[in-house]
RNA sequence: GCCCUCAUCGUCUAGUGGACUAGGACGUUGGCCUUUCAAGCCGAAAACAGGGAUUCGAAUUCCCUUGAGGGCACCA
């Protein structure tokens, strides 16, 4: 079949915040639409009346949105093949389950759950292969479907699986793959509270909606010949199917809620920004070349293909992504500057910043700190915990760490106090402060790297910091004598150093 | 148990019979820069699962073994 149209879709069922191996299928699909012009569909597959989440769909939209990728139909924006939400099209499903019925090509199944259960425990104890229904009611006569019917059974309709021949189709990844028609069951169609289950559903949708490729995890391989079956049950032709190579947790089994942290939300909530994770993803299972890996979304959509999809599951690295994440944060400030920057962090920092920071945190001071922190950070919530000494009025440190190497406790003391005097009336800018410390440190016969150590400490309560001068040009000289002062007096009060 | 898929550094990957003494990146590690921490720059260690076959020549093709993953629900 030749798609003349592409339209593809992602189609998740709302039981809770995507994880990022889902979020990564919705993304290919998202990327191969916009790459070839075509449409992204986004259907909500809410057929299992059991599993259902309340605020999911929601919870999936903020996802998608977040890492901008926009749908063309479906929920919010409606579209001609509506509705875009599988419990909302009973009746079709319906329709088409019976219409198999009446064609020869179903069954109705009465066997309870109960049973199946126990024949499938049987065959698992006795080693055999285990197969998820043994066609019991599959040939029942007339007169034998009669009689279960009076004692009032509500029943599934099941599919009638050709007992032999093979189904063999093409994956635009992995190639031909054949199925033995006699490995697969009499899958349910229709259960029996009357929704449908995701192989009926699924197929009614995809043709209605014109789908022209399924890309789906692959997971589904192993379900796609009975689709394709049901496509030739109905007369209908199939979608393209494209299988993407999983995304494994670092156990290498299935990503699923156990691996952690691994709903795309999350990410946004620890300051991961959403560029970062976008061109982290479409490196998941892709990749354009030898070299090419920090891709805006624009070269994304433009260099995305299908033929460049590996074939082999990945495993979900949190390193890289967190790697990835300062290289765009850097990014932010080379290309959008400073404010942007700050207007991203604010939020975390408001979150993150002690009781004790003033509210609401300063746009413009967080600008003037943001070109001191931007490049010590990887996630916008670090910086929150780095650079903290910036917003609060009360350091909070050891003594200990005053007295640097090179250094006693004496020493210390007087070095602070020449500090302080010579800081009284020093303009408070990075070179003036650099020419009156610098001096400071030969006339003490210290090197800059313990004075300055001692600084440091005294003025932000680290041993660790941006740059000191500027640094103490943020915090001005209030702050930063108010600071030396209460060093030296931390220093008296240290009675075993 | 049966079926399907996959197999290159620890991880993400490039590689589609000769350009491979296998390239890049993260991480690890050595160094430079430097007032600390970062950032940046330079360097290092690190992989073709194993065995056959095809071929003048295999990471690349075929077969087997092994390993891994997925599926075998009135879940998607």
């Amino acid at each position: 079949m030749k798609a003349e149209s592409v339209r593809v879709r992602y189609a998740p069922s709302p039981t809770g915040y995507p994880h990022i191996g889902n979020i990564r299928t919705a993304l290919f699909n998202w990327l191969f639409a916009r790459h070839t012009g075509g449409r992204f569909i986004v259907r909500i597959e809410d057929t299992d009346q059991s599993r259902k989440v309340q605020g999911a769909v929601e919870a999936i939209l903020d996802s998608l949105r977040w890492l901008g990728m926009d749908w063309d139909e479906g929920p919010g924006v409606g579209g001609d093949y509506g509705s875009y939400f599988q419990s909302e099209r009973r009746d079709l499903y319906q329709q088409y389950a019976q219409q198999l019925l009446e064609g020869g090509q179903a069954y109705k199944c009465y066997c309870s759950s109960d049973r199946l259960t126990q024949m499938r425990a049987v065959m698992a104890e006795r080693k055999e292969s285990v197969r998820s229904y043994d066609r019991r009611c599959r040939d029942l006569s007339p007169a034998e479907q009669a009689q279960v019917e009076t004692q009032g059974v509500a029943p599934v309709i099941r599919f009638k699986v050709p007992l032999d021949g093979q189904t063999t189709f093409h994956d635009l990844i992995r190639g031909d793959i054949t199925f033995n028609n006699s490995e697969l069951d009499d899958l349910v169609l229709l259960k029996s509270d009357g929704y449908p289950t995701y192989h009926l559903a699924n197929i009614v949708d995809d043709h209605f909606m014109k789908v022209s490729h399924v890309m789906r995890a692959d997971e589904w391989l192993s379900s796609t010949p009975r689709h394709v079956l049901l496509y030739g049950a109905f007369g209908w032709e199939a979608p393209l199917y494209a299988h993407l190579p999983m995304i494994l947790g670092p156990d290498k089994s299935k990503l699923s809620k156990r691996h952690g942290a691994t709903s795309v939300i999350e990410y946004r909530d620890t300051g991961y920004v959403p560029e970062a994770v976008v061109n982290f993803l479409a490196l998941l299972g892709w990749a354009l070349d030898d070299k090419t890996e920090i891709m805006s979304r624009d070269d994304l959509i433009k260099y995305f293909s299908l033929e460049r999809i590996s074939k082999t599951a990945a495993i979900f690295s949190q390193e890289k992504l967190y790697w990835m994440n300062g290289v765009y944060l850097r990014q932010i400030v080379e290309k959008q500057g400073f404010g942007e920057f700050a207007r991203r962090a604010l939020p975390f920092l408001e979150l993150g910043l002690p009781d004790t920071a003033k509210r609401p945190i300063d746009q413009e001071y967080v600008n003037r700190i943001a070109p001191l922190m931007y490049e010590r950070v990887n996630l916008l919530s670090e910086l929150a915990e780095r650079s903290g000494f910036f917003f609060v009025e009360e350091l909070d440190y050891d003594a200990e760490s005053l007295v640097v190497k090179g250094m006693d406790k004496e020493k210390a003391i007087t070095s602070l106090k020449m500090c302080w005097e010579r800081l009284e009336d020093c303009s408070f800018d990075h070179d003036a402060l650099e020419g009156v410390l610098r001096s400071l440190t030969e006339e003490l016969g210290l090197k800059t790297g313990s004075l300055f150590g001692l600084i440091r400490v005294a003025v932000t309560g680290r041993t660790a910091s941006p740059p000191l001068f500027e640094t103490m040009a943020v915090l001005g000289k209030d702050r930063c004598l108010g600071r030396i002062g209460a060093a030296i007096a931390r220093l008296r009060g240290s009675g075993g150093l």
